[in-house]
DNA sequence: AATCTCACG
DNA sequence: ACGTACGTGAGATTA
């Protein structure tokens, strides 16, 4: 028998130490969990245990322990964000199969000693700890497994003889002359490490010590602290020993592994999100397997050649196997049953889209984003109700790490029928209809279902069309300005050399925070966990005073453009000139998209510099690019939804709002205003929309903290109704568990309920911010649909291909840019109908620069 | 794979 | 007394 015995407290602790602090979307953190399952899960495959038990302290003293309780009761306690991972981690080992051993009153310790203590014969026992206290249960049958820094070091006999001379029982000798400040286990003073070997190297024990205290050979120095501390020799004896005897189940069959609770155990990991550990576990369990199955039933699987063999009925569910675009594999489930198709025929794709544009058949797909864009290659229409079970999973809860059907039945508990097969999509087919009927119970609870159907899933349509257009670019024109970047970055780099008296990899913050700080001697202002902070705004302060820093900062900007810019977009481009960013619908928590491989949301602008980089984004010879945005869509949203009188007239009377809350808070009317008033006010103003603080306020533009302070109190007496709402929403939502926009977009805070003071105030800064960021978004996506809807009513040939959050970017022909100006900004004011008027400003060019106009 | 820095709204 | 603004994605370095 092979016997692994795991020091839980100590295992559990190496994890959460070991590993930086992760929480799941909604917060809850989750690192030691991962970390003891990793290390419990490499353990179980090296090891091949057929039997494991995870021992646990348990607080509560008893008369037995009273005095080893006491000196424990020194240590710190646990920090918060362990202690909720405990209950978890617990629930979660139980429903793996494994038994945790707890006694009331004894120590993990204790438990390991009395397992190791039982092991006789042929068993073999495997201690894992990370507490080297365990060394002393080490016998022919018991070895330590101990977790360092630097990995696993196995403890057997002749490895502890070679490191500490002496054999296991003698590890407790050790202890009681030498103590152990971490256990407050005090020994004997003055002597260590090296006195306490030689002594029990030499003697053997401290009985024996003791016995013949005074005719052994000592100095007589040591000697005499000896006698004087006889009794705290003896009594660190006590506490370092463990127990082999704690009244635990000593039956080892109660500790084979057993199935467990297979359903519980895969709602626990995937609450946790942590997919790839029940992969993992998949792989390393016979006994485990991760299979959605709730429902007795199973559902029949045929392979076939033709659409036409598909079973038809009302509603029809489709997963689409894709690569690079194309569908290879067709995967329909009409409920009864499930239909694969390979794309092997001619017709497959003409017999798809049949079924697509047969307006009596209800489509329930996932991701139908990329089914769009199929259609759109091959020139067909998608007809009758569609439903997307990614959009719908997305909406309930935007905090998820992923949508598929088979994670979302399991969220809501959709039974699901089995299905005989291996293939992964197969079994997201099967999970289909009866997640779907849980989804659309949920939606119409939520009061979603306007939400799905008429924005989500029409927009989904929309950003198909601007991935399948893409953005035209200057290939030509990047690689040159790349290469005038080049030019200038060697120059800096040479001069920073210069100033710096040595050559350094300036791109290493840790080099260059060494050359700055340590060498150069410049005054350090903040610090990061391996070192100096060498960000911008810190930087900032130091470039008037210092050539070098105002040249690193230089070279840090040029750099950037050359890597993430030149040559990252230039990678991106396709043959046909154009760059195709993926469009993400369901990434973001507030409902606002985001581009990736490339991002185009993040194109320079700010600076002159980088601003050179959108010359390269072009239209092409005949048509311009057409930009509109928003003007101040944030603090209009949060101007209707807070319902501020001084805010909406203020809009409504086509004032310049940061101009018109300066004149207010600074008291004096509006023509003495000057500039660095306005900016302040404008701080003020998106650091309301972020949930401000004073302090962050201050930092941002450098003011005092008492002034910042000033200025937004100012500005709540001013906006009273702001100061309203954002008092009320974060209590509201405490009360519902969500925020939500005007749209009914959700986004839930488990935050607002954490003992935690920086989680909960992140929840609350949360709530003020999302309703207002959430509903700008569901903006614009009601605007984009709307402009795309008419582009194509009135058959224009201009075309959407790109947003920016409160911009909308159309590629023109030259003859349609007036009309098309017209129609965006029409489209954009009128999206939906709120106190405050909403503004939009277009302007067109032959690149991204001139349309951004100014 | 994690960390730091920085580009955008 | 806390630790310090919301939402993203990407490149370079380091472990």
């Amino acid at each position: 028998m092979r016997f692994l015995v795991i020091d839980g407290n100590s295992i559990v602790n190496r994890a959460f130490y070991g590993i930086k602090l992760l929480t799941t979307k909604d917060g809850r953190y989750t690192n030691a969990i991962q970390g003891f399952m990793n290390i419990l899960l490499s353990l179980k495959n090296e090891y091949n245990p057929d039997r494991v038990a995870v021992a646990f302290d348990m607080k509560a003293p008893t008369f037995r322990h009273k005095m080893y309780s006491e000196y424990k009761a020194g240590r710190k306690g646990m920090p918060e964000e362990l202690h909720q991972q405990m209950p978890v981690l617990k629930s979660l080992l139980t429903a793996l199969g494994y038994k945790i051993v707890e006694c009331e009153g004894w120590e993990a310790d204790d438990i390991l000693g009395t397992i190791s203590h039982a092991c006789t014969g042929d068993d073999k026992c495997f201690i894992a700890t990370g507490d080297r206290d365990s060394l002393q249960l080490i016998s022919d049958n018991s070895t330590v497994l101990l977790a360092t820094s630097k990995g696993t070091v196995v403890f057997d006999k002749s490895k502890l003889f070679d490191e500490y001379g002496v054999e296991p029982y003698q590890m407790i000798e050790l202890k009681a002359l030498q103590g152990d400040s971490s256990d407050n286990i005090p020994g004997i003073p003055g002597v260590g490490p090296k006195t306490a070997g030689d002594l029990i190297k030499k003697f053997g024990t401290v009985q024996y010590i003791y016995d013949n205290i005074d005719t052994i050979d000592v100095k007589e120095k040591l000697r005499e602290k000896l006698i004087a501390n006889k009794d705290l020799a003896f009594l660190s004896k006590d506490l370092g020993t463990i127990r082999l005897d704690a009244p635990i189940c000593l039956d080892f069959d109660q500790y084979k592994i057993d199935g467990g609770d297979e359903r519980e155990a895969l709602k626990i990991l995937s609450s946790l999100e942590m997919f790839k550990l029940i992969e993992k576990i998949r792989l390393n369990t016979d006994n485990f397997v991760a299979e959605i199955q709730e429902s007795d039933e199973t559902i029949e699987i045929a392979e076939i050649d033709s659409f036409s063999e598909v079973e038809k009925a009302k509603n029809l569910y489709f997963i689409f196997d894709y690569d690079d675009g194309e569908i290879v594999r067709a995967i329909i489930n009409n409920g009864k049953k499930i239909f694969v198709v390979k794309n092997e025929s001619f017709v497959f794709a003409s017999e798809l889209s049949s079924i697509f544009l047969d307006e009596s058949i209800e489509k329930t797909v996932y991701n139908v984003k990329l089914l769009y864009e199929w259609a759109f290659r091959h020139g067909f229409e998608l007809k009758g109700k569609i439903n997307d079970t990614m959009l719908a999973g997305y909406l309930l809860n935007p905090t998820s790490s992923d949508y598929l059907p088979s994670r979302l039945a399991l969220e809501y508990s959709a039974p699901v029928p089995k299905a005989e097969s291996e293939d992964a999509l197969i079994k997201e087919a099967a999970a289909m209809p009866p997640l779907w009927e849980k989804i659309l119970y949920n939606i119409e609870e939520n009061q979603q279902a306007e939400l799905l159907w008429n924005i989500e899933i029409p927009f989904a349509k929309v950003l198909a069309s601007m991935e399948v257009k893409g953005f035209l670019v200057d290939r030509q024109g990047i690689i040159d300005y790349g290469e005038e970047l080049q030019q200038k970055i060697n120059a800096l780099r040479d001069e920073i050399y210069e100033l710096a008296g040595e050559e350094f990899n300036i791109n290493s913050p840790k080099q260059l925070g060494e050359i700055l700080f340590v060498k150069l001697k410049l005054p350090a202002k903040k610090k990061t966990k391996s070192g100096y902070s060498t960000s911008a705004d810190v930087l900032d302060d130091l470039a008037d005073s210092y050539p070098i820093v105002a040249s690193v900062l230089e070279y840090r900007t040029l750099a950037k453009l050359k890597s993430t810019y030149c040559e990252g977009l230039v990678k991106e481009i396709a043959p046909d000139g154009r760059i195709r960013s993926t469009l993400n619908q369901t990434e973001t928590r507030t409902g606002r998209i985001s581009s990736a491989e490339p991002n185009l949301q993040n194109i320079p602008v700010r600076t002159t510099v980088g601003k050179e980089m959108r010359k390269f984004f072009t239209a092409p010879e005949g048509s311009k690019l057409v930009d509109s945005d928003y003007s101040q869509i944030e603090l209009r949203v949060l101007a209707h939804i807070a319902d501020d009188k001084a805010m909406i007239d203020a809009f409504n009377n086509n004032a310049d709002i940061h101009t018109i809350t300066a004149a207010q808070v600074f008291n004096m009317p509006v023509e003495f205003v000057t500039p660095a008033m306005r900016s302040k006010a404008k701080a003020v103003n998106f650091g309301i929309v972020y949930g401000i603080g004073a302090f962050s306020l201050a930092k941002d533009i450098k003011v005092t903290r008492k002034e910042a302070d000033s200025y937004i109190k100012g500005y709540l007496s001013l906006y009273s109704g702001i100061d309203e709402y954002m008092k009320s929403v974060a209590e509201k939502a405490k009360q519902d568990g969500y925020v939500s926009t005007i749209f009914g977009r959700r986004r839930y805070l488990p935050e607002l309920n954490s003992t935690n003071f920086n989680m909960r105030s992140f929840g609350e800064r949360v709530a003020r911010n999302m309703p207002i960021q959430g509903t700008a978004a569901d903006i614009i996506k009601i605007a984009m649909i709307k402009v795309y809807e008419r582009l194509k009513a009135e058959k224009l040939k201009a075309e959407i291909i790109m947003q920016v959050h409160d911009e909308i970017i159309v590629e023109a022909p030259d003859n349609e840019v007036e009309l098309v100006q017209k129609i965006v900004c029409e489209e954009m004011e009128n999206a939906c109908q709120m106190k405050v008027r909403l503004v939009a400003d277009a302007h067109s060019g032959q690149n991204w620069y001139e349309a951004k106009g100014e």
